[in-house]
DNA sequence: GTCTATATACCGATAGAC
DNA sequence: GTCTATCGGTATATAGAC
């Protein structure tokens, strides 16, 4: 059941790998058909069982290894700017344009999301709390500069998740949509993307000039009592 | 190959059509499975076929049912309401609460945007350009009103659009981050959704008291040149 | 209209030859 | 290490009895 060898050198594992995160990101874990992603890889399905492992295995690892790599893109891409507007705009950037360049990653993440995240084994959730505290933090920054408005941090990375990964993912359907709108916005390339979610978001979040002390506390309150969870 | 009829008539219609959402929603198209879904209906499989039809049938007809009760939702929600801020802030607590209401709706158009709309026939897309029209509308009459900023509408659809499905469908997954990394703010009400995305964008969108003649242009300029259309 | 039984095909995984 | 062939299980869809 262990495959032989960790299965990230070079060679046949990346092909098989990288046929496995088009295939999973296109058609879904349940949708995607191992002999395909053998073919797409150019490789016999049985070796492909030799070097990597089953299917859930596969997934596993083109999931984590598509996380790490969003979050080193993260860490990188906030290195050279100061100020917590102009990290929070490297963010977003970052987001869109790692999104753009690795196609597979947001279709896979917004499966699992969809799916409540069924698939996702604690070692995901784990990398994916990762990536929540760096922006977290990052938003910390920004309100202990006087720059952004206190918000539920949780709340606010979704919020940004969700804004960033539809923008890129639904490109194919918002150029229908566009064309049959009327509409001529269908194309924008990941740089006007970002741009457009971080004015917004930024606009959103930073403090503006009239203060408007916010309309609603955010830490809960006695009459909103906790719900149950919900995981099946 | 086609229904004897509508099938959308009460009885066991409903009952197919109403398991067929939920299993869509939790496990996606490929992964669902009609004998699942009968079961789930209290309906022998060869009586499904009989009523309603094929799998693909069955999905068709979820799908375009849901975004019809949802257009109906929004249009109902802006009704009593009067400025623009309080319809954008209406039509965000009514997708917070159409989707927190109907569990089944966010997941399957999710799905559909991560798979690049491969299962989105031309009447669906029609749909999704009446839910667009009706944001962009009520956008547009915040910009002429001189309450909110001038953005590119379809963009800001689709970002609003992927705030408040991500909010909402990532509630499960939020939770488990939200226990490993530490934070308290894993199961918030939809109405503390739709307060939090509602105070995001209103101030992103708002006219601010500073002018700041934006941080660029929104039309598209010769230095981005339109690209190619990539539907596969 | 309703249900049982089954046709037909496919998929994940592996045995075993080389 | 590589490939062919195939096993066992399961899926969609329908035929046909009642």
């Amino acid at each position: 059941m262990n495959p032989p060898r960790p299965a990230t050198e070079d060679g046949a594992g990346e092909r098989i790998l990288a046929a496995a995160a088009a295939i999973f990101a296109s058609i879904g874990y349940d949708g995607a058909r191992v002999d395909d992603i053998a073919e797409r890889a150019g490789v016999n399905k049985a070796m492909l069982y030799y070097h990597v492992g089953d299917k859930q295995q596969l997934y596993t690892i083109v999931l984590t290894s598509a996380i790490e790599r969003a979050l080193a893109a993260l860490q990188a891409a906030i290195e050279p700017v100061e100020s917590p507007s102009e990290k929070l705009q490297a963010v977003l950037r970052t987001f869109v344009r790692f999104g753009s360049e690795n196609p597979v990653f947001i279709p896979l993440i917004m499966r699992e999301i969809a799916s409540g995240g069924a698939h996702l084994a604690d070692e995901m959730i784990l990398r994916m709390a990762g990536v929540f505290r760096f922006v977290a933090s990052l938003l910390k920054q920004g309100v202990d500069a006087g720059a952004f408005r206190r918000t539920d941090p949780l709340l606010t990375h979704v919020s940004i998740i969700g804004a960033t990964f539809f923008l890129v993912a639904s490109t194919p359907v918002r150029q229908r949509v566009a064309s049959i709108a009327g509409v001529e916005t269908g194309g924008p390339t990941p740089e006007e993307l970002a741009a457009h979610v971080g004015d917004l978001f930024l606009k959103g979040l930073e403090v503006g000039a009239k203060p408007k002390p916010k309309r609603r506390a955010r830490r809960r309150s006695a009459e909103f009592p906790r719900r149950r969870k919900n995981n099946d």
